[in-house]
Parts: C-alpha cells; structure tokens; sequence
DNA sequence: TTGTAAGCGTTATCAA
DNA sequence: TTGATAACGCTTACAA
C-alpha cells in the first residue's frame, strides 16, 4: 500500500543527484552529462516515478495541458477529432481537457475562461461553430492564450487554423454526379448558422454553373443537418412535377434521411435516384443501399490542428487538408 | 491585456478579508458568517476569479479531477459515456479526464498509474473491457483509489458498479420474438473476450427453454461486434437448410451486417426476416429497414458511476439501471 | 555541468 | 468566526 507519493525528491535520493538536476532530466534539458542523465532515468523508471503535473503546472510557465473545445452534437466527429488532438499531445507528452460548450449559452465567455484559468491551459483548439465566435476569439486574444481554430467560417488565415476546401468538396461531388448524367440535382443545404453550410451550397452552384447547368431555386432546399431535415427536404423534393434523378444532401445525417423518405415512397435507391452524403459519420457504411460520400478527414483536422498549437511560435498558420470522394453507388440516372 | 492571473489574495483584498477566509468560502466550509460569504462572492464575481486546480491539488488533499479510462472503438458509446460522466461531474464542480487505452498493451497497469499519479485523479471510472482486467483492479485497490466499474463482467457486487442485466435484456428480446410467433431464432454472438457475450447468449437461451424451443447450436454464430462479423454471420444463417425467420445480433453494426446481407440475398426485411439488435449506436433510427432493438442507457450508466464515485464512502453500492426494448420493425414471420 | 534558494497559489494546521 | 504560517512538489532564477 503506498500511501506516500513518490516525488523528485525519492528519484534524486535514488540517484545521488540534486534535485534540480532531475528536474533537467525530466525537461530534456541541455547541459546534463551523459552518465547522470542515465542514472537518474533508471531512477525514474526503478521508482516508477510520475512527476505531478499540479506541481509542474504551479511552478513553470507551462501546464503541458491543452484544451478542445466543441459545441457539436456528433458522436463520431468528437470522437474523431478527440482522437487526433490526443495523439499528437501524446507524442508531445501533453493531455487534452476536453469540454464540451453551448455556443448559445450567455456563460459560453465565462465557461470558456473559466477552464483556461482553473487548468492553466497552455493552448486550445476550437472546433467548429466555436470557432466561429468573435467574442470567443476576443477573449482569448486578450489573454493572449494560442488558439488554433478547425475549420473557420471565414477567413482561415486570419488565425491559425486546419480545414478542408468544402467549397472544392462539393463541387466534387456535384461534378462527380453530373459526370454519370445526372442533369437534375437536388441539394439538402446545412444549418444556416453553420458557415460550412453556404460554402457547400457554393461548391454545388459552382458546378453547375461550369457545367451549363441552370440553378434551380426549388431543387435547393435548406436543412439542419439532422435526420428530420433531410427526410422532410426528399418529401420536397419528390414530390416536384420534374424531381431530381439525385439527390445531394450536405450531411450524412440528411443523406439518411433522404434514403428513408426514398424507400417510403417506394423509389429504388440508386436504381431510380442518386443519394450523396457529405460528412465523417460512418453512415456510408452501415446505411443500406449505400451511399456515395464527401468524406472529411477528422482525425487529421486534430490532429494538425494540435501540431499547429504545440508548435505555436507567433506565427499564424493555415493548414489545409485534402478530403476524400468515397463513391459507394455510382449511378448513372435511369433516363439513360 | 491581463497578463497577471487573479488570484485568492486579489480576491482576499478585495473583500477585506484573508485569504485563508475566501478559501473557506470556496470550499463552502462552515463557520463563516453569512455577511463575510457574501463579501467574498462578491469579490469572487467581480473580480471574475477561478481558483487554480493545479494549487488546490497541490495543497489539498484533493484534485477535483476524476478519470475515465476506457478501450472501446464505439463512438457512440463514448459519446454517449462521457456525456453521462461529464454531467455528474459538473453538478459536484469536478472535472473529467478522458483515457483511452489499450487492454492489451504491455503498458497497461503503467498507463493507469501515470494518468493517476500525474493528474492527482480522485477516482476512476472503468467501462468494458477495462474493469474486467483483474491487474489494472488490483493495482488501483494498492493504491487506495476509489474506482467505479461499468458493466463488469461478473461479479458486480465485489467493487462499486453500475451496469443493466445483459441476461435479462436479451431474454425480453428473444421473448418478444418468441411472442410474434417465430420459432426459428439465428443469434450472432458478440465478441468472446467480451463478459457480456455470453452473458446475451445466456439470455437469449433461457427465453428458448422457458418457451419450450430447442436450443440449436446450428443458430448460433459467434461474431466480433462489428459490421463484418454480422454480415458473414447472416450469410450462414441463411444458407440453413431451414434458415431462422428472425436474427437477433447481440450488437447493433452486427445487426447491420445482417440487414446488409438479406438486402443483398434479395430477402425483405422485415417482411420475410425479422432483424433485432442491440447497443446504443443510434443505428436503430438510421438504418433502414428499421430495426427493433435492445437499447443500453449509456449516458444514464456514465452518470450514476460518477454519482457513486462522488459519494464514495468506503462502501461499495452495485446499481443496476433498466434497458429498453425499442421496438421499430415488430413483424410475424412470413408462415404466419 | 551541477546545486541552492525562492517562489507558484492554494489548503491544513494551529492559534486567536 | 477569523487569521498567520507552514507545507504541497515542482521550476525559475542565480550561484558555484
């Protein structure tokens, strides 16, 4: 039973060095001889010794703590962007704080400073619509706490930040779609208060227009990125004197619900209509029949958005990432 | 630009009072006098101040932090899990540290042991598989730290618990089934390094035996919890001489792979197969057709084993939560 | 290259 | 009901 924590001093004892010196050990600092820098890490490792991140924190200018903070309620984007933010703090040797928040909420200011100041944060990471919050941006900026932001609204380079091209995204699939024939593309758009949610409309506008596709008002129809939306959106969209041959929703959410709506109605999917999904959920791989998806690589948009925050040096650095056009049902319309 | 961190003494002269009194305050002691709270609260929010976790842990004999160390590829789960978990700890001003690991690793016991001596952790939450490695329990118990099992595969009530009755949950499935008039029921097993496995296929058996239905061994394959498995097991069940009219996959990507294969064979579901699951991936309310399902409260097993690590006093209380049977496709089988 | 001493911002102890 | 003082375990100066 140890009741008793091992501290730097034990390892030090251990070691016949100062106290100090372990400290160098621990920090990989420079100046420390090759035969003491052995002793005491055998020390380290004899005594099991894990060094207490309170006192660290207390003592130094750094806490080896960063924080992701998100207001998203998708279970596999957290879990992804969870995973890639703590794989590069681990190669770092830093942990992740993770804290969810209400965007909405008039505490959001204080809830966020609150968990900078009690964890002594030395970074955070603000996902999407977070980082969309001038207030939020504000007042870190104030603090003069580094902040990486995934996939801004707008104007990436105005701070550090990791993103894909939703733009280019949309446009790849909407060019893949007409590519197989389809001349009449329904889209399911996004939560207005999402940037990404115009940005894909444009993406999907941009290729019809090279295309020499005319823009139809009524083959566009705004959702809110759930299930619900996108269902209700197909019923829309069905039911037009001349429906769409495919269907483009901006989330896999909606592109499930568009897939239900299609089976009610008894329309074959993809044999009499297109569905095309946009998002990181998996869902193109569970829904049945399957789903032709934008997929946007999460883990990575952690995972570089952390390198950004751990490698901070003033600089502001935009990083963009590729995405991928997963094509799972390829067809061609049934006019054809 | 604040660049100096607001302390307990800004706090104390701000207030009049000592430190040593806004402490008391913080930590909500008694013997402090209605007027004096009131000073200090109000100091504390005027001044905007959030007490330092990394002194309190140092000085006190507690962190405020709690871990929660799992090894579980589901995001659902851990969405779900750690949003149970996270909703205690707020209620008791505690914060949560997320910890995947590896059950497996070599480093296992020495992972645990890093992420509690570094971050002062007053207790653990373990979800499966991880409560289930006898070590990594044994080496907590050494050490005096207060943990809480999620779901252990036997014997619940040898440390503080919180979990459903597998055996139970599946039994009312396979009743339900039994109830709709099949006869012939395929059961696709969950992993066997798994304690709730077998514990489902018990369940599963017992409701067979109650109703007088032959146990056979033809109707059972073992799966790995995953999309694949479920998949390949269908194909088996349906290539039976006498295929089962209704597959009960004891995970919900199982239960998908199973509908992907029917889909795939031609075979309506649920018209011509009925198709049951079980978990809490939301799959149930995605995929189509619809599938009737075994739903674990996740969030509410993350919750009530915060509550008993937060109200731990030495003993040791086992909860068990109910489960729902959500029932979406509730079909006859076709001879009927 | 190594060591000494003074904090970091709280809480525990003891006294008033 | 309050307050002074010594920890807590480490890092940052500054010496040697």
């Amino acid at each position: 039973m140890e009741l008793t924590r091992t501290t730097i001093k034990d390892v030090s004892d251990a070691a016949g060095v100062s106290i100090k010196t372990v400290s160098r050990v621990l920090n990989k600092e420079k100046y420390v001889s090759d035969d003491t820098r052995l002793r005491v890490e055998a020390a380290v490792a004899k005594l099991n010794y894990h060094p207490s991140l309170a006192a660290r924190t207390l003592a130094g200018k750094r806490s080896f703590q960063i924080g992701l903070i998100y207001d998203n309620p998708s279970p596999y984007y957290i879990f992804n962007m969870q995973a890639g933010v703590r794989t590069r703090c681990l190669e770092a040797g830093f942990r992740m704080i993770v804290q969810p928040c209400d965007v909405n909420s008039p505490t959001l200011l204080d809830d966020i400073a609150s968990l900078i100041d009690q964890s002594h944060l030395d970074g955070v990471i603000l996902t999407p619509p977070v980082g969309d919050v001038p207030e939020a941006l504000a007042a870190l900026e104030r603090r003069g706490i580094p902040f990486v932001r995934v996939q801004p609204g707008a104007d990436p380079a105005a701070t550090s930040s990791t993103f894909i091209d939703n733009v280019q995204a949309a446009d790849d699939m909407t060019a893949h779609l007409i590519g197989l024939g389809h001349r009449r593309i329904g889209f399911v758009a996004g939560h207005p208060n999402y940037a990404v949610s115009s940005q894909r409309l444009c993406g999907y506008r941009q290729a019809l227009e090279r295309a020499g596709l005319a823009f139809d008002t009524a083959l566009v129809i705004e959702g809110r990125f759930d299930f619900q939306s996108g269902s209700e959106a197909a019923e829309t969209l069905l039911a037009l004197p001349t429906p769409p041959s495919a269907i483009f929703a901006s989330s896999d959410d909606m592109a499930a619900g568009v897939l239900a709506t299609a089976h009610r109605l008894g329309i074959s999917v993809p044999q009499s209509l297109s569905v095309a999904g946009f998002d990181d959920t998996d869902l193109a791989r569970f829904v049945w029949p399957p789903l032709t998806t934008i997929r946007q690589p999460t883990f990575d948009l952690g995972y570089a958005a952390a390198g950004l925050l751990l490698e901070f040096e003033e600089g502001v650095e935009a990083k963009q990432l590729p995405h991928d056009l997963i094509i799972r049902a390829s067809t061609a319309p049934p006019s054809l």
